[in-house]
DNA sequence: ATAAAATGTGTAATCGGTTACAGGTTTTAG
DNA sequence: CTAAAACCTGTAACCGATTACACATTTTAT
C-alpha cells in the first residue's frame, strides 16, 4: 500500500505539503505542487479514507435503512439513493431492518462506529436518536422537526378513489394497510375523503402488513369475508396482483366483474395481463432526492425545505372499466 | 464520544489494559477486568471501528457488487448476503455497477480506501484484481482459480427443456440470454442438450440483455420474427411475463396455444394468472452461502470447496400444458 | 527602506484504537 | 530457598491521514 509518506519521500517534500497539495488547503508552492502530482501519478497513490476519517470524525459513507429489500418498491428507492451517492463520491451501506427495532439499533450503532456521516431511513421504527448525525426519513414524515422525503400519499389515495369512481364502481373494498405506517393512513384518509362524497358504498378491510408473504392469504381473506363488491383499492401492487389472481381463479372477470387499482407501479404491473391500473409512486425519486437532501445537510449543513413531498401519478392500464 | 481513554481514566488503568480486557488478548488481572467492565457499562462505551481498522488494515465491512438492483433477482440475493453478514457482525456496502466497468473500478477503489475486507461480485464485468482481498463471484464461475457460488445453470436449462418436452411441445423458441453472462450460456447449452434428443423442432432467439427495460420489446420481437411455435423457454421470469402478456394480447391462450417456462421464480411469478411454471433459482441461498464463504475466507483464511454450485428446481404452476 | 502581510514548508500533535516491549510481581518447580 | 515461568501492567510506537504552530522567505504597502 502506498501512503502519503511514500509520496512525500518520492517528491522530496514533507507529508504536510503533500496533504496540502492534495486537498488544496493552505499554501503550496508551484514547484512542490508539481512534484507532488508527479509522485502521485508515478506511485499510483490514493488516500486511505480510514485514516482521514479517523481524524475528521466523518466519512464519505451514508447508511440506508430499509424495512424489506425483497419488497420490490425498495430496490428502486435504493437505486435512486445509490445513484446520487455514487455521483457525489459517497458509498451506501445497506441495512435491512425488517421492522425489527433491535436490528435497527444495531445498525445505528454500527454506523456510528464507522463514522458514517448520515442516514436515510425508510423503516417504520421509531427514529433512533442516539447517534447524532444528519438523519432523513423516507416515505414517512411523522414529526415536525424531522427532515423527510415522501410521497404525497393523501393525494395518492384520492387519485385511486377518483379513478374507481370515474370507472363506475358501486361497492368498493378499501384495504387499509398497516396502521403504523403513516403513508398507509394518508392513502386511506385520502381515498375515504373522495369516497364519502362519491355515492358508492364501501368497506375498509384491515390489513396489518405490506409483507409480500401475506399477500395471498390476504387476497383469500378478502373474498371469504366480503361478498358483493365490484371494486378494490389495494394496499399496493403486490396485493393488487394477489387479489387479481384470486379473482380470476374464482371465475370473476377483470375489469368487468371486479375492477382493481393498485399502488406503487412495480415493473411487473405493466407486464401482466390485464395491465394493472395503479398509482405510481416516485420510488426512484424519493431515494434520489433523499440522498440529495442528506448530502446537502452533510456538506452545506443547510436545506431550505425540510419536508419534500413528491407527487404520485395515476397510471391507467386495463384493470379498471 | 466516549473513547478508550475515558474508560481507562474512569477505571484507573491504562488504555493498554482496557484494550486487552476488551479483546481478551494478553493477560489481564481479575480486578482490572471488572473495573473495565464497570467503566464500559457506566460510560456506555463501544469501540470506534475506524481507529481499529486503521491499525488492523481491515474492517468488518464487505462490498457487494450488483449489476442491477432493480432486477428482482438481486434484492433476494442481497438479502441473503445481508442476513449472513449481519448475523456475524459485518456490514455490507452496496455497489450497483450496471455492467459499467468504470463504476466497478470506482467501487473497488472505494473499497480499498475503506479497508473493506472482502467483496462479493455478481457483476458480469471482468474480475478486478487491483485490490487484493478475498473476492467471491456470485452466479458466475468463469475461471479455475476463482472462488464462486452459483446455480447449476446447465441443470436449470435441462430442467426447463425436460418440462417443455414432457408437456408436449412441438416447436419451441429458446431465448439465449446475454452471451457475456456465463450462466445464460450454461442454461442454453443445458436446454439444447435435452432438446436435441427430444424430437421437437426449436429455434434459438438471440437476446442481448437481462435488463427489464428490454423485456417488452423483446416479447414483441419474438412474435414478429417467428411464426409458428407453441412453446417458449424464456431467459427469465420477467421476460416470460412479457411474452405471456404479448401472447394473451395477441389472442393466444396460455398454456393451450403457447406454453411458457421462465427462470428465476420471482415473487410475482406465483401471483400472476396463470401461475408461471419456472425454474427456481436459489437467489437467497446464493447470497447467503456466498457471504458465508467470504467470511470463512476472511476469518479462517481457508475454504474447502472453492466452487459451490446450488441446485435449481422446477416449480410447476400453470403455464405449461 | 522598512514594517507588515502574504506565502511556503516542516515538525509534531492529533484522531482512537492495538500491540511490542520492558519492568515488576506472583506462582511453580526443583 | 531460588531460579524459571507465568502473569500483570504501563509506556510508547504505530496505523495514515490532517492541521496547528513555528519559522523562513517573498511580496506589498507606506
Amino acid at each position: 500500500m502506498v501512503t502519503i509518506k511514500d509520496v512525500a519521500e518520492y517528491s522530496g517534500v514533507s507529508v504536510a505539503t503533500v496533504s496540502r497539495a492534495l486537498n488544496n488547503s493552505g499554501y503550496v508552492g508551484e514547484k512542490s505542487r508539481i512534484k507532488v502530482e508527479e509522485a502521485v501519478k508515478a506511485l499510483g497513490y490514493y488516500p486511505n479514507e480510514v485514516a482521514r476519517s479517523l481524524y475528521q470524525k466523518s466519512s464519505k459513507m451514508i447508511g440506508l435503512l430499509l424495512p424489506d429489500i425483497s419488497n420490490p418498491y425498495f430496490p428502486l428507492l435504493a437505486k435512486g439513493v445509490e445513484d446520487y451517492a455514487q455521483q457525489n463520491g459517497y458509498m451506501v451501506i445497506l441495512g435491512n431492518v425488517e421492522d425489527n427495532p433491535e436490528k435497527e439499533d444495531m445498525y445505528v450503532k454500527f454506523f456510528s462506529q464507522y463514522n458514517i456521516s448520515g442516514v436515510l431511513s425508510a423503516s417504520a421504527g421509531k427514529k433512533n436518536n442516539t447517534y447524532r448525525v444528519p438523519f432523513i426519513l423516507l416515505d414517512r414524515a411523522d414529526e415536525e422537526e424531522d427532515y423527510s422525503v415522501s410521497t404525497d400519499d393523501k393525494l395518492g389515495g384520492k387519485l385511486a378513489a377518483q379513478a374507481i369512481l370515474k370507472a363506475g364502481g358501486k361497492h368498493a373494498i378499501v384495504m387499509a394497510g398497516p396502521k403504523n405506517v403513516s403513508g398507509a393512513n394518508d392513502r386511506l384518509s385520502g381515498a375515504l375523503s373522495i369516497l364519502d362524497n362519491g355515492g358508492l358504498s364501501y368497506k375498509v378491510m384491515e390489513t396489518n402488513s405490506f409483507k409480500v408473504e401475506k399477500a395471498e392469504i390476504t387476497a383469500i381473506n378478502l373474498f371469504e369475508t366480503y361478498e358483493s363488491f365490484d371494486s378494490v383499492i389495494a394496499s399496493n401492487d403486490v396485493y393488487a396482483l394477489a387479489v387479481m389472481k384470486e379473482a380470476i381463479k374464482r371465475g370473476h372477470k377483470i375489469p368487468e366483474d371486479i375492477q382493481i387499482i393498485g399502488y406503487d407501479d412495480m415493473l411487473f404491473s405493466r407486464l401482466m395481463y390485464p395491465g394493472l391500473t395503479t398509482i405510481a409512486q416516485p420510488a426512484y425519486d424519493v431515494g434520489y432526492q433523499g440522498a440529495k437532501m442528506l448530502l446537502d445537510l452533510i456538506e452545506k449543513k443547510t436545506v431550505k425545505n425540510k419536508k419534500l413531498k413528491l407527487k404520485p401519478k395515476l397510471i391507467t392500464r386495463n384493470s379498471l372499466r
